[in-house]
DNA sequence: TATATTTACTTGCACATACAAACAAATAGA
DNA sequence: TCTATTTGTTTGTATGTGCAAGTAAATATA
């Protein structure tokens, strides 16, 4: 009964590095990597509704409501409600960060693919991928 | 520049998909999958230290501490302290616990085996170890 | 049209986890 | 032997995240 060498041990083991790496990838920028792709993926789909991004971020809809508040709060998101939805924008000092991120980001995955190695890293990435696909949908 | 199409991305939805399925399974024992396999560990090697946890479990020796003295608290787990250093057991009401944790533990390989097939779990599994290692070596 | 149900978010709360600093024991250097 | 450094663990504190409950809008049912 070896524990270590199962799928539940061994992502949680990949996860927490890649976490960390990708945390110090955006720390100078004031950010952890959860924000860091929070603003990313609003700039590039302004307008973007708390559901949708909990279900890209795999995040709970109570979390997705307190990370967009903070970066509300720092100026970089804007929640714009209309009913009972909300369009989330990213603002003018939000966007003055992308670029920042947007090179962290490349960064962060030449760090990894460097030691990985490009074609492990791309299967890895599809087989993960595909995994996390069908345990969402068996549900 | 798809983010969603990343390592970092996949990595982080297959994680939470699997400690949920793991929380799932622990819950009707009172744990999270974290508290789980902490005692199935201390469980099989007995007076094992936080340092050696910290790496198995990759979470930092803060948090082994905060996990152990709670593990404690309820009567599952004992730390014995001889100089700097200290070691951790199992208690008599945590052997109790064990068999039940096991069960859950087999029930939890077997929900996302079947999910995902064996083969392509088994493949998964060693890639993502191997990546993860290679990471943690990296630095 | 009035009530019930569902949907989309938000809040209150609890908790796992990390970082930095503290501390105490062990070891190395003088 | 005395001091400095390193090592193993624990605390103080901050924060990300989830669950359950609340709210308010939209939709369905009667």
């Amino acid at each position: 009964m070896n524990f270590t060498e199962s799928l539940y041990f061994s992502s949680n083991a990949l996860n927490r590095q890649l976490n960390a790496m990708a945390d110090e990838v955006f720390r100078n920028m004031g950010l952890t990597s959860s924000y860091a792709f929070l603003i990313m993926i609003v700039s590039h789909q302004p307008g973007i509704q708390p559901m949708e991004l909990s279900k890209k971020l795999q995040l709970t809809p109570s979390t997705i409501t307190r990370l967009v508040e903070k970066m509300e709060y720092r100026g970089y998101l804007e929640r714009r409600s209309q009913g009972r939805s909300t369009h989330i924008h990213i603002t003018d000092q939000g966007q003055q960060l992308y670029s920042k991120l947007e090179q962290g980001w490349r960064n962060l995955q030449q760090s990894y693919t460097a030691v990985l190695g490009e074609r492990y890293t791309e299967v890895l990435t599809k087989m993960t991928a595909k995994a996390a696909e069908q345990l969402n949908e068996s549900h």
